[in-house]
DNA sequence: GACGCGCGTCCCATCATTTGAGAAGCTAGA
DNA sequence: TCTAGCTTCTCAAATGATGGGACGCGCGTC
């Protein structure tokens, strides 16, 4: 798994073992029973009972009716909580909700987190195809447009930063490979004033993104529609540009942030 | 705190910590420091300082710029994983949409755990005030609609079950106080097809709720519709009851439940 | 019906892990 | 510059987690 290496000076194995029998659990399709869950984990049957029952007392975990195990809801709860504190998203939904009544495309509101952008939400038109996306997920900053768009408006020192833990994974055949490029196309965002996705992430989809600013002017998060390449054509991206930059003014504004000069100045397109 | 007491036989006690950690950061409004963390939970500093340094290196918790701690959002990723496991939520939402349209009221989706609901999703109508409600938050059975809804079509025993464990907290003066009262209104629930909260966990707020059956006929969920008394008034409650009955059977429908006697015999309210 | 097997639960002596006193660093304000 | 309050780090002590293994249950096989 992507973090299996518990690597860092401080440790507590107690705390490894239990978060790793939750994203354990968390990958698994189904519910797991205690013999599965120690097996994949290495772990001896009693200490994964032990485990268990305290994430169970916890909520933290919860047997379905055969006794097998799978993520409980407290999870759910603190979740909601981490993000609340971002109170983000809430105001961002009914603008997002506009936008894709405006688009009849999907939308999506991530932030970044580390080298990764994280779906906070996602809004799709009412007769849509089901996007794979989920919220919570995360991708790789180099292949979305959201990462794209938040990089670009990040001053240089944070954005070089990141662009150093950028691992450059390879998701179709345009996906973007080197620092250089990644740069020009950061430089290519920052003019234009949204960064497009071009089946960099998955084959026969386009993304298009602009970033919501805080009142400091930095990007905090981004916005982006999202729909099959046959429909969001190359000819329509000015149009949905603009109606992503009227949705983060929006937030912006509700989020109060007033802007720091006089004009959002965020991109002077159209 | 609600759980503070780690009864039970199983222990760890550094998860108890950790998890009391989260539970403190949860509850805060504002970012915390370890000062703080290690005063409220009586641990030493050194102790509070690995706890954090570990769940931070697990994005259970992270830093803000000042050096305070607040969670993590690894924590949303998990909390949507364990919902996702129900995929309930995704599936009911264009139906809440819908019922929130049909009605320009509140509608919530809300799952039983323990003697409580949580909310798992909640919809508002575009102009109306923000309600308090918070996805992920729970609430006491015995004085929400969606408690009762859901109750009221559980199998008996398992109905018996959770009532014992009720509390009976006292929300307002038309909270039902005791279990005969309760069991009084869940009978009026079953033979009426829906749920009502009557200004019982709030003033001035009424709610009325209706179970989502699965194939079994047992209900797994419910969704509810609340608003201001002086909106919903006890005329209307008949009519949103059949807005709530059309969206329940939509979102059984598409989860797949095929009904398992012939037409729908969840209520014959209308 | 008896047997074997896989699984979950439980107990307890051993010792690896966590613990917390305290020293050292850091920052900010006086 | 000094002090106060906070965070970071080190290390020896002992608490608290560990896992071997026994037990009991349910199920499928012979």
């Amino acid at each position: 798994m992507r973090d299996a290496a518990p690597q860092g000076t401080y440790k507590v194995q107690a705390l490894d073992r239990a978060f790793a029998v939750l994203d354990l659990l968390g990958e698994s399709e189904t519910p797991l029973g205690l013999a599965q869950v120690a097996a994949s984990l290495q772990l001896h049957k009693s200490t994964a009972h032990r485990f268990l029952m305290v994430l169970e007392r916890h909520r933290m975990v919860e047997r379905t009716t055969n006794g097998k195990f799978r993520l409980g809801l407290r999870l759910f709860d603190f979740g909601n909580r981490a993000i609340e504190q971002y109170d983000l998203r809430d105001r961002a939904q009914p603008h997002l909700r506009r936008l894709v009544a405006e688009t009849e495309e999907t939308a999506h509101l991530a932030l970044l987190e580390a080298a990764r952008v994280i779906y906070i939400d996602k809004i799709e038109p009412s007769r849509s195809v089901r996007m794979i996306t989920r919220i919570g997920a995360s991708n790789p900053v180099h292949c979305t447009s959201v990462g794209k768009a938040i990089l670009a408006f990040l001053p240089p020192e944070r954005a070089a930063e990141i662009l150093r833990r950028v691992r450059f994974e390879h998701m179709t055949t345009r996906t973007i490979a080197t620092p250089e490029a990644l740069r020009a196309e950061l430089e290519k965002t920052r003019r234009r004033g949204y960064a497009v996705d071009d089946e960099e992430l998955e084959e026969g989809l386009r993304c298009i993104a602009v970033p919501v600013l805080d009142a400091q002017r930095l990007p905090v998060a981004a916005v982006s529609v999202s729909g099959p390449s046959f429909r969001v054509t190359a000819q329509k991206l000015p149009a949905i540009a603009n109606h992503l930059l009227q949705c983060v003014r929006g937030i912006s504004m509700d989020m109060g942030y007033v802007p720091a000069g006089r004009g959002a100045r965020v991109a002077l397109s159209a």
